[in-house]
DNA sequence: AGTGCAGCGTACCGTACGGTACGGTTCCGA
DNA sequence: TCGGAACCGTACCGTACGGTACGCTGCACT
């Protein structure tokens, strides 16, 4: 069924990842800030991450990353210690890379506002459109059952938090500066998330193509619901009554 | 890993399924509309159906879907062929039993309109949070991979489909009368999805437990805040400029 | 130069799963 | 009453995967 993996599958895609041996003498770890894996090991999820964009779940094999990664299977689960270990270490790395770009409190105003929006909602677009984002939140769903879900856990904590965190201390500046109205920070996120991304992922997710949604399209539109919902100055209408649902919940 | 499923394990949320062996003669056949499964198999699906629920897709393997039917495998590839085979008519039993009710045209007005949309929206919330079109959700996930997703293909076509002709036939109707104002329907169809669902669907599909979201009271706001976006009588405010991103669509 | 260790490649093992085959049983129709 | 067909239960087979063990290479440090 699944066909042997014999070549380095989906290596266009990545850099050349430094074909040296990398050996590592004793205690040499790089603290990237939370977890630490040696380059080699970067090497090795990085290899991982490019079998699971092209075959999913199916073609992670251990074997298969071991071939893919020039590394022995004796190493990985030294590493990771389980194939568990070794997809909990894949989502990790990849978001310790997307994250970066903090940005910083800039100008003020509602252009200024309604700019910055635009970019973490474009920014948000493209990573969740992107192959290896797919393929992770792929991995995490499908081994999600019932009551346990640890991947999804991680993802959820590693993925979606960050962007909740920044657009939420965007939305509630704005709020400060009088150019937003609503009542509960989580509930205005979320309407704002629904406006930008609405069935893109889950239809993303379930092998759709995305029909030329153009993310900078979709991201001017979104913010621009948002603010004839939630917006204060009067070329954007009036917040004729709050939405926050925090007071109206029944359960 | 996966523990011994000697008794019919999640048989307490079915019905009692009518224990008899019922054998069929020849071509009996119940055409059930679309696709034709004797009682049999569809008490076969249900079985695979709780299954698949309770232990996710590793839990889904013939001799279980065998053992917890009371059926043999070699009845199962006889009638499914395979057991893509009998996941895609899992798939497909499920939404035959979702369908139904198709409501007629009723009342005219505003009130009724809104009536119906927020019917709809609570109905759409209750299935997507249901146990099994989790479960059926996260499995055409975990299968697709980058281009081909044959699981996901029917899952879309057979669960969004539908919802998607009964909300956009809604909206049109709205519009003629006079209460919508909006360009491209498909477009205020996935704004409307999006304010309903917001990332609920993702996080649950991950794992995540919808904290006190009651459906009323999400499909109220949701609708509320549609009609903010698009609708047309004075209580709602006058839609001030078109949303609909059809003609300044770049891709 | 010599020792040690990290790591590569491969071989190996047990298990579990998809798929097939076979005997026995029950029911339907003639 | 007698065939035949559908079907159940189980045994069986090949493969593939997770995980472990072993021998070898080569760098690092002394």
């Amino acid at each position: 069924m699944a066909r042997r993996i014999a070549t380095p599958a989906a290596g266009a895609t990545q850099p050349p990842v430094d074909e040296r041996p990398l050996r590592l003498a004793s205690t040499e770890i790089i603290a990237t800030g939370n977890e630490a894996y040696t380059p080699r090991q970067n090497a090795v999820l990085e290899s991982a991450l490019g079998l699971l964009v092209e075959g999913g779940e199916r073609a992670l094999t251990t074997a298969g990353v071991a071939r893919a990664a020039n590394c022995s299977k004796e190493s990985l689960y030294k590493w990771f210690g389980d194939r568990d270990g070794l997809l909990a270490a894949m989502i990790t790395f990849q978001s310790s890379k997307v994250k970066a770009e903090a940005a910083g409190p800039g100008a003020n105003g509602r252009a200024a506002l309604r700019s910055r929006l635009e970019g973490i909602a474009v920014s948000l677009l493209k990573v969740l459109a992107g192959d290896v984002s797919l393929a992770l939140n792929r991995l995490a769903i499908g081994q999600a059952r019932r009551g346990e879900a640890d991947l999804g856990l991680l993802l959820r904590e590693h993925g979606r938090k960050p962007i909740e965190t920044r657009l939420s201390a965007l939305l509630e500046s704005g709020r400060r500066e009088g150019l937003l109205d609503f009542a509960d920070t989580r509930e205005a996120y979320r309407t704002l998330y629904g406006l930008i991304v609405r069935d893109m992922h889950v239809r993303l997710l379930l092998g759709d193509s995305l029909d030329g949604e153009a993310p900078a399209a979709r991201a001017a539109q979104a913010i621009d619901e948002f603010f004839r919902l939630h917006g204060r100055e009067e070329d954007t209408g009036p917040a004729r009554e709050r939405t926050g649902a925090g007071n109206e919940r029944t359960g």
